[in-house]
DNA sequence: GATTCATTTCATTTTGAATTGAAAAATCAC
DNA sequence: GTGATTTTTCAATTCAAAATGAAATGAATC
């Protein structure tokens, strides 16, 4: 993975967080210069993590994680900016994500540019795996278990004994696999 | 899972992805002029897909698939040799194979060579995943977690009830998870 | 010990998904 | 409409993981 991920203390992209000028922290202990910053940064860092185990790009979780800790919209020029990635990963990640229903797009009032915002349910990141890359790869594998199951008729006597228990093995574990993954996302949701 | 594959048609040297050898329909009679070969070859293509879906190198998967689906041992070079791959990739898939105790070694009598031979429980494919990849990231990522909310201290106190709400979410959901994969692991052994 | 074959190691190469970036297209203000 | 700005598209590039293959190592036999 290039870049992105392993939160640490940064090379900077981050910069400035607008407004706020410096004035209102009465907090107890003041850390970083930008408490934000870093923690959008790390954010970031996690769900980039989170994407890749996933089996996703992981600018598509760097760009949810920073939303995710951004309290106001950002439009996708701040994003290319804090995260350091170029227009075209923002675009197409922003696009994916708002598909996956996981960021709400919106445009205000007399605005020109859309600015996005994560939906707060992390269900729709985790679903997306489950639907989009476990599920199809089950069904398919399950197709080809089938196949193999008729191509056992050309063996030879012992051999279609000892491969026929085999591929059932497989294909058993296969159905028990397809029957818990609606399982786990009714977990999920509750 | 780090990678998400989308099996690829061309340039194919791993487990054949797609069944078609060459004639393939002949629903009763023998078909190919070697269907265990075939068989084979439709195994190690599977379980190389979801080596891929876990995460791994897809050239485990076809190891494996293939000695599932041969009921004598294999050599190492037996397997390099049906799977047209490099010793080197042998030697390693195999040795990891063994480690996760999906793959037994034996060696006969007066022999020289290893021969290897697949455990018929899938488990040992799952869980080595489960174990290896998702429990030591979640782990991670809860540490992570736990230092941006001892980090939301620097922050204004509008922004600071924000976050330590939408962070408190993300860690509710890690535990979550972390709940539920002991009760698959539970799920697949039963 | 010397020989032969099996196996491991590891520097190099390949591969392919992710990313870039600049040009094209779309969108909006005026 | 024109001009300015935002967004999408996509060929080219990057880069890490996987695979290669040959040399080094190990193991068994005589």
């Amino acid at each position: 993975m290039p870049q992105a991920s392993t939160a640490k203390a940064s090379t900077a992209p981050l910069g400035q967080r607008k407004a706020n000028g410096s004035s209102d922290h009465p907090p107890s202990a003041a850390a970083s210069p930008d408490a934000l910053a870093d923690i959008q940064k790390g954010m970031a860092g996690i769900f980039a993590d989170l994407a890749d185990l996933l089996g996703n790009p992981s600018s598509l979780g760097s760009i949810y994680g920073l939303l995710f800790a951004t309290p106001e919209p950002l439009s996708m020029d701040e994003i290319v900016e804090r995260l350091d990635i170029s227009t075209g990963t923002a675009s197409q990640g922003l696009r994916r994500l708002v598909e996956l229903d996981a960021v709400v797009p919106s445009k205000g009032d007399g605005e020109r540019v859309t600015r996005y915002s994560a939906k707060l349910e992390l269900r729709p990141f985790v679903s997306m795996f489950l639907n989009q890359q476990l599920l199809p790869r089950l069904g398919k594998s399950s197709d080809r278990l089938a196949d193999l199951e008729r191509a056992l008729e050309g063996l030879s006597p012992s051999d279609q004994e000892i491969l026929r228990f085999r591929i059932g093995r497989a294909a058993k574990w296969h159905r028990r696999a397809g029957m818990f993954l609606p399982l786990i996302q009714k977990f999920l949701r509750g």
